[in-house]
DNA sequence: AAAGTGATCATG
DNA sequence: ATGATCACTTTG
């Protein structure tokens, strides 16, 4: 038996192509007034670089996209279409933009809903996960095999990244 | 298929 | 100050 264990600054380090895939299965932990609750991530989506024409930080540095280029460990979380709280990831290195969007946890599919289970809106944007006590991530050991797709709901961006395969979801448990 | 909803960013 | 644009969800 593998004692879950908060995910550390070395993991977030990595690049979001590499981190996205390997977020799934982990846990997206959340403190509520009655305890904390603990959910498996099974979808997540990653947005890379300011060359990435669907990241948010493809057209620089703003008030809103600075947290993108913090070192990798931060929460980014933003209101979409006026009514949705979605949650990143961010992660890498300083001063390059890239996080991963967590877009589903079990029992609660789209990245739109896992935020209003979880009551997770802007006042965590740039919260630290690795000390935080309200939103953190762990690790209990799972593995997790899964599919790579492309990204939805980016029309926008140009052929290239549209047709990247930077989406990942869990394949079902057996 | 289309509305609902409001922060964000570029423009004036 | 104003207007267009959205990394979605729900309803019909």
């Amino acid at each position: 038996m593998y004692m879950a264990k908060r995910l550390t600054a070395d993991f977030y380090q990595k690049h979001a192509t590499e981190l996205a895939p390997m977020l799934l299965g982990k846990l997206l932990c959340r403190a509520a007034a009655d305890g904390v609750k603990r959910h498996r991530i099974t979808e997540t989506e990653c947005y890379f670089g300011e060359s990435d024409t669907a990241c948010h930080a493809h057209k620089g540095r703003t008030e809103r996209t600075k947290i993108l280029y913090e070192t990798g460990g931060r929460a980014y979380v933003y209101l979409c279409y006026g009514i949705h709280n979605l949650l990143n990831v961010v992660t890498g290195g300083k001063d390059f933009p890239e996080a991963v969007l967590i877009r589903g946890i079990a029992g609660a599919p789209g990245p739109g809903r896992l935020t209003k289970l979880l009551q997770i809106d802007r006042s965590l944007n740039g919260e630290d996960l690795m000390t935080s006590d309200r939103l953190w991530l762990e690790d209990d050991g799972f593995a997790a095999a899964f599919s790579a797709t492309k990204r939805v709901g980016i029309d926008y961006a140009t052929e290239e990244y549209r047709n990247k395969l930077w989406r990942y979801i869990m394949k079902e448990e057996v």
